[in-house]
DNA sequence: GATCTCTTACTTTTT
DNA sequence: GTAAGAGATC
């Protein structure tokens, strides 16, 4: 059926569309009168008109649109995900679009849940058939589906980036690179570079031209070869393989392109190549852009649908008019027309290209859909006009973007606050009584403030002086609970369970816990799999003929192979069960119990809590199979730990500015705004990197509502040693009359010069400002002892603290801890500290360990 | 095969 | 300052 609008008005194929056909042509549908009449009374009912009330001209254009491929160019806080959520409301409201064929793609499940929870309180249950997801989440949908055709089994194990690596290393290992050269690492950002641009391993070995390439090609072959043998798609291949799929079965693509009729992309701006042509496949129109389809194979039908829509809507004005028309007039009979694209994003907020997110999907949307209709949202809802035009006076000084300048009507609010301490201590310390002022005063609670920093190391200094002044917080990020060592390991049982094929988890379990299966068994098993031309499980089951394998790893093995077969037996009677039986009967629970530490307990902790998360899999899945359970957890990754405000004053938010994107706070502060840190010390030379670093500035001046800080440190350890950076470029293009500065600089800004003009006699000043920190050099680094201001600073010689057992103690990143054990005295003192679940137990040489007693 | 010690290299990272 | 990986040693 066709969801395509005739002429005006009138029902096309059953569905009634009045109204709204003309409205949309204007782009700008003039002055709101609010429709404050009594128009939209009836609340549960779906009240077409009033989902518009509320709405800015641009907001309504944007929902009310129809036909062509739309752009919302989005500035921060414009309201997209209204835009959004009202968008699909409105098509099932006033266009009689079914749920079923709408598909909304975000890049979080953060993202998509909200967004889901947003729409259903519009629209009602009938949400549920939607597909709101992540992009891998529906591509793994639509192969699971079609598995069969592509020749793989649909209960492929996901490999997540540490699972890649794994792999790539043991290629590596096969083909006799030198891992010191070709760190698996390297190898994988590489090859998954090529996917994301949609080149396979064949193109890749047809295209290298370098012995590196010719390297990296081969590593590709390779890994690609035993991805198969294991029945699994690492991250990016989700994507790639997908596309693969759509373009080599029509009927497949068609399939899909008849189900949804209108597909939704949010935050377009971090797509990469792939999922740029997944989109336009999914959507059925072909690109216009010159040069850009790599290995695309597009359909006869698509050729004649994309010309036809493109001639007719040259006029781009009219392009939904036009574009309707030229459908309904050109369409061969039987063939799916385009489905209607609607994305949303801001160049100016791209911060993952160096993840391959290709910020010209956004930049050239119109020539990729030459009859697009592009709307922008400047109108900000968030913040102040201060805080504002900050952000556009820092991002403006980019070259490669399109003019856009936020406002707000809310008034100019508070001036920014600036602040220059000595170090980063103190830096730390001038946020916690900022903070402490703030919600004495009745001004903001902690779950109010926010706190962005670079780099997590960062995080570090603030959780220590938090700890200190009683000041509750949640750092997001970090250590993630499944990357945990003991996670990863009950998972790799779990994912081995469930696909048998996956060599990568079985060799990570195969001596877990220690059973006698050391790296020379393994390393014999591996061969004979090569040699026979078998996979690496299928040599386990044929262990007695494996040479040069001694009698009693042979044994190991076979009891291996028992337990595993035994395990497998358990998996009918549910997830739970089945989990409690890998911690039993692997010994992996006894083991970690009898070695009863503190840092066992944790993890063993930890594993309780797994198991918990597979119970309450179970409780809302209870027909959820271990492998639905598996493909969650592979995901989701780790569903963040963003604090939600449940209205209590909660907690201060600690985090990196990439993971404070799509985030807003009343109180934020931009922390360490130091050249060399940020902007990072690795982006100074490459005015690329720069304008995505600034773009990061501009996200993070952006999420601050009411009032921002902005903070940096004249000197900071980096790597254990101190090091003098110079002001961020970023504090000196936000224009001064907006900055209330709390506290400059001493007048002599004395080391820093010192340092500089003792240590490099030729270089100049100029370059250096930036050198200082780029150059890590040494004598960048003198200690601080030298200097007048030692004293201010952190000592650079620390008296050893003395403890004794059961002393409480805080630590700069492991926070609380009271002290297990002591061992050795003087300098060579070592304390046993327990830190608690979230860090463990560490040992720490009392010399270095910046630990203070309580 | 397991354990210890030493070297190394440290952005960001929605999935 | 830390943690992961390699190499040496038990």
């Amino acid at each position: 059926m066709s969801t395509l609008f005739g002429e005006s008005s009138g029902a096309v194929g059953g569905v009634p569309y009045d109204l709204f056909g003309p409205a949309v042509l204007a782009p700008t549908a003039g002055d709101e009168s609010r429709d404050g009449s009594g128009g939209s009374g009836g609340l549960p009912r779906l009240d077409a008109e009033g989902l518009l009330d509320g709405l800015n001209p641009q907001q309504r254009a944007a929902v009310v649109h129809i036909g062509a491929p739309m752009l919302v160019v989005a500035g921060a806080g414009s309201g997209k995900t209204r835009v959004l959520t009202h968008r699909i409301a409105y098509l099932l409201a006033a266009r009689g679009v079914r749920p079923g064929e709408i598909l909304a793609i975000t890049f979080t499940n953060k993202a998509a849940a909200e967004m889901r929870e947003r729409v259903s309180a519009l629209v009602g249950p009938r949400a549920r058939a939607m597909w709101v997801s992540t992009f891998h989440s529906a591509c793994v949908r639509i192969l699971r589906s079609e598995a069969k055709r592509l020749g793989f089994g649909s209960s492929f194990s996901i490999y997540d980036a540490a699972d890649a690596q794994r792999l790539i290393t043991l290629v590596t290992r096969d083909l006799d690179l030198d891992p010191k050269r070709h760190p698996a690492r390297g190898l994988a950002a590489q090859i998954s570079n090529l996917k994301n641009e949609l080149i396979d391993w064949e193109m890749a070995r047809d295209r290298a031209s370098s012995h590196p390439e010719r390297t990296v090609a081969e590593v590709y072959a390779a890994y690609q070869q035993r991805l198969a043998q294991a029945n699994a798609l690492d991250f990016d291949d989700l994507i790639m393989t997908t596309v693969n799929l759509l373009q080599a079965f029509p009927d497949v693509a068609e399939h899909y392109r008849r189900r949804f009729r209108h597909i939704l992309v949010d935050e377009y701006q971090d797509t990469n190549h792939a999922q740029y042509v997944l989109i336009r496949e999914l959507v059925g129109q072909p690109a216009h852009g010159a040069g850009r389809a790599v290995g695309t194979v597009a359909t006869g039908a698509d050729e004649t649908a994309g010309a036809g829509s493109a001639t007719a809507a040259a006029g781009a004005g009219a392009a939904g008019a036009a574009v309707a028309m030229g459908e309904s007039a050109t369409w061969p009979s039987g063939a799916v027309p385009p489905g209607e694209l609607c994305v949303v994003g801001d160049a100016d907020q791209s911060i993952y290209a160096f993840r391959g997110a290709n910020i010209r999907n956004i930049v050239e949307f119109e020539e990729d859909f030459p009859a697009a209709a592009v709307i922008l949202l400047e109108q900000n809802y968030r913040s102040t006009q201060t805080i504002l035009s900050a952000a556009n006076a820092v991002i403006a000084r980019n070259n490669q973007r399109k003019a856009k300048r936020l406002w707000s009507d809310a008034g100019d609010g508070e001036k920014i606050v600036g602040f220059v301490a000595d170090n980063e201590h103190d830096e730390a310390a001038f946020v916690a009584e900022e903070v402490d002022r703030l919600t004495d005063a009745g001004l903001a609670r902690p779950a109010d403030v926010a706190v962005f920093y670079r780099t997590n190391a960062q995080s570090r200094v603030f959780e220590e002086i938090f700890v200190r002044v009683g000041l509750p917080y949640r750092v997001v990020g970090g250590v993630r609970f499944y990357e945990r060592r003991e996670i990863r390991d009950l998972l790799a049982y779990l994912r081995v369970l469930a696909n048998p094929a996956d060599t990568v988890n079985l060799r990570r379990i195969l001596n877990v816990p220690r059973r006698g299966i050391g790296d020379r068994a393994e390393a014999a098993l591996a061969g004979f799999a090569e040699a026979e031309r078998i996979g690496f499980p299928a040599a386990l089951a044929r262990v007695g003929e494996v040479p040069g394998l001694a009698a009693r790893s042979a044994k190991a093995v076979r009891e291996f192979a028992a337990l595993l077969t035994g395990l497998r037996a358990v998996e009918a009677q549910g997830p739970v069960a089945l989990v409690e039986a890998v911690l039993e009967r692997t010994g992996y629970l006894a083991e970690l119990l009898a070695e009863d530490t503190i840092e066992s307990q944790g993890r063993v902790e930890n594993l309780q809590e797994f198991v918990g998360v597979v119970q309450e899999f179970v409780e809302r899945n209870p027909e959820g199979s271990l492998a639905a359970f598996l493909e969650q957890v592979s995901l989701v990754a780790d569903a963040d730990q963003i604090p939600t405000d449940d209205g209590s004053d909660g907690v201060v938010t600690l985090m990196t500015l990439h993971s404070a994107k799509g985030l807003e706070f009343p109180v934020v502060f931009l922390t360490g705004l130091e050249d060399g840190v940020f902007p990072h010390l690795r982006t100074l030379g490459d005015p690329a990197q720069m304008e995505e670093e600034r773009r990061l500035a501009y996200v993070g001046v952006t999420r601050a509502r009411a009032r921002l800080y902005l903070t940096r440190s004249v000197v900071r350890s980096a790597w254990g040693q101190p090091a003098y950076n110079p002001a961020s470029r970023f504090l000196g293009e936000v224009p001064d009359a907006l900055i209330d500065w709390r506290r400059l600089a001493e007048a002599a800004p004395p080391p820093a010069t010192r340092t500089w003009g003792s240590g490099s006699a030729g270089s100049s000043f100029g370059s250096a400002g930036l050198g200082a920190a780029a150059g890590g050099s040494a004598s960048a680094r003198r200690p601080l002892a030298n200097s007048p201001f030692a004293g201010r600073a952190r000592p650079a010689a620390r008296a050893v603290v003395e403890l004794n057992q059961g002393d409480r103690v805080t630590h700069d990143s492991f926070g609380l801890g009271v002290v297990v054990a002591i061992a050795g005295f003087g300098d060579s003192a070592e304390a046993t500290i327990d830190f608690g679940a979230e860090a463990g137990t560490k040992r720490l040489l009392l010399r270095y360990a910046p630990v203070e007693k309580l």
